[in-house]
DNA sequence: CCGGATCCCAGACGATACTG
DNA sequence: CAGTATCGTCTGGGATCCGG
């Protein structure tokens, strides 16, 4: 019962999820993790990432305590992000699901094909 | 430059993610982690999901390779969802969600309250 | 350079009713 | 009981323009 079914019965859990299931945090939350950056500077790390997307994806990250903004006036405006402590105890999660995909990415790519040519 | 940005970058990548970021397809895995399962027991274990989102997510997962559909013809109709043994090397990467989940789920919570009267 | 405001589309999800 | 069809809503995301 423990990691059983009120695993994911729970809250918690879903709030987890819904961190990821957002299409860019993750990829923003990895884009940080070697340190603070700027807008424009993680656009150009990420590759096909709007400039609106990109700052709604921060916004979002930062309500959920994951990543902090930093913004020194004048002109230009500059803006730093980076994330917190909490924010970097999500890398080691999104790391496995990255080496799963790195493994078995494959596999469902085939699938895919191969239920597209059955239907 | 290994797990580094390339990481992201990478299509593979972007398609594990895409497996978790709909919102039930974790649930449903999860809700088949311990052998083959009918929908209307699934749906019983996992709670607020309706039939045809059921429905639609398996469909999805199947399409994906992680999950077979068996179905016995007849009066009423049987059927029979399980994991495939690649569906079940997801697992792992979301126990870690999970298990990420249970440790810092309050943490995000309270950031979101923060923000919330803050703002 | 940053990021807000607006318009627009696609699809995820829910509720319900209906067929086999 | 399984699954489809339909209708409706809501939100994420892209494109673009504008202001600080």
């Amino acid at each position: 019962m423990d990691t059983d079914l009120a695993f994911l019965a729970d809250c918690r859990t879903r709030l987890a999820f819904d961190l990821v299931s957002h299409t860019w945090n993750p990829v923003v939350i990895w884009a940080l993790k070697d340190g603070p950056g700027r807008p424009g500077e993680l656009r150009a790390r990420i590759g096909g990432i709007s400039q609106k997307v990109l700052t709604q994806t921060l916004r979002r990250l930062e309500s959920n305590g994951l990543v902090t903004r930093r913004a020194y006036g004048g002109s230009p405006p500059r803006v730093e992000y980076e994330l917190t402590s909490l924010g970097r105890t999500l890398l080691p999660p999104i790391q496995a699901f990255g080496a799963w995909a790195h493994d078995h990415g494959d596999e469902v790519t085939r699938a895919q094909d191969r239920y597209t040519r059955e239907a």
